[in-house]
DNA sequence: ACTCTGTCTAGACACCTGTCAAGATAGAGG
DNA sequence: CCTCTATCTTGACAGGTGTCTAGACAGAGT
């Protein structure tokens, strides 16, 4: 879902043009919420690496529609893949897209010193 | 300015507390924008690994002000700092900050299987 | 076919965010 | 002390975001 120029051109390391910068923060904003950053967590440590809704909902004081709001959010990022399976519907983490934001994190700093 | 914890609980290997994962989500918000994960960019890959607010500004139709916000919003998250010597003031990257979220995104199937 | 359960969509509303214009503050240099 | 430049703060406004209620859709079981 990520363009993959990013990949190569960490924001630490070299500028990065307003294309990429757009296409980062549109995942990054799918992330930077609360809910959805322990909707991540729950999916990835589950079972199997996949919940159903049901898994998830009973964790958050939030209505079935909000829930839903978040994981269309995370999906429509790619940073999760829903599938139905007869009566629920089953979500995974998407690793790739995962990797690609800490990718473009690790400077040369970090990587080296530490 | 990151809780400790969230760097020993990657987000995919352990359900992430509510209290992390507020903490977390206030520094994925401040890059998950355009703009100012060009500033960090901009900043970290400017010679001497610092750069002016002058340095900053042309590179985006926005207006002072606009820049100075979002530069707020980076040091309030503990994203990159500012210092003032004589007229100018020279911002630079924390990569700790950056390295916990970039930590917190690895997980056991990205750093094993790739 | 009807109903029950699980999940999603649509519409509405309060709150947050990005942006600008106008004014304030800090240091340099006369 | 006054002015000039660089940057920040304040206040205002349009648009985006998170949440809810109400209703729709899909599959399972009777």
């Amino acid at each position: 879902m990520v363009d993959q120029s990013p990949c190569c051109a960490p924001v630490l390391r070299a500028p990065l043009t307003e294309r990429q910068s757009v296409e980062l923060a549109r995942v990054f904003k799918a992330i930077a919420d609360p809910v959805r950053l322990r909707l991540l967590s729950l999916i990835a440590s589950h079972a199997g690496g996949e919940a159903c809704v049901c898994d998830l909902t009973g964790a958050f004081d939030l209505t079935g529609p909000t829930i839903s709001h978040h994981l269309k959010v995370l999906r429509e990022a790619g940073v999760i893949d829903g599938e139905r399976r007869g009566t629920w519907i089953y979500y995974r983490v998407l690793p790739d897209t995962l990797r690609t934001l800490s990718d473009v994190l690790v400077t040369p700093e970090t990587a080296v010193t530490g």
